[in-house]
DNA sequence: ATTCTGACA
DNA sequence: TGTCAGGA
């Protein structure tokens, strides 16, 4: 199954569907710390037009594998950012070796892409929460299949 | 009734 | 991370 096979069939799952307070009780946190994770960037839940926070099904993954980081894996919130600021966003994202060259994605590593600022066009264009970087991102943690998926060598 | 942001014993 | 304020 390639990247582009696996962003597909998670786009049908990115679709805004449970409140903060659903979202806490199904991973087992209070909603205040699911607030605290969207406020460090590991995770960035559908907002209403009331801006009420509404996690889709992708999201409510994401955030388990946060927890098994969190407390089977001795990682700890910067721990979690700098795993994930090691995606190969600028291969994934097919992006031009001028544009990698002034991205401050590429050279960061304690900052995950979509937290990243003055991004070239190829990301600045496109929410990040449908980008592919963030959505692979959710392997609780496994960089290693992750980047073995990535280079189609599972 | 619920959620939001900001603040802090 | 818990909790309270003051709004929406």
């Amino acid at each position: 199954m390639s990247i582009d096979d696996i962003t597909k069939n998670m786009t049908d799952t990115n679709r805004p569907v449970f409140s903060i307070s659903v979202a806490a009780e199904m991973i087992g946190v209070s909603v205040h710390t699911l607030r605290m994770y969207e406020a460090e960037g590991l995770v960035f839940p559908h907002r209403t037009a009331s801006s009420r926070r509404l996690y889709s099904h992708n999201d409510l993954h994401r955030l388990r594998c946060i927890r098994v980081m969190l407390d089977e894996r001795g990682l700890n919130i910067a721990g979690i950012k700098a795993m994930m600021s090691l995606a190969p966003c600028w291969d994934i994202k097919n992006c031009a070796l001028e544009d990698r060259m002034s991205c401050p994605a590429y050279i960061e590593t304690t900052t995950p892409c979509w937290l990243v600022e003055n991004k070239p066009r190829v990301c600045s264009e496109e929410e990040c929460r449908n980008c592919p970087v963030y959505m692979e991102l959710t392997l609780c943690g496994n960089m290693k299949l992750f980047l073995k998926r990535h280079w189609k060598q599972v």
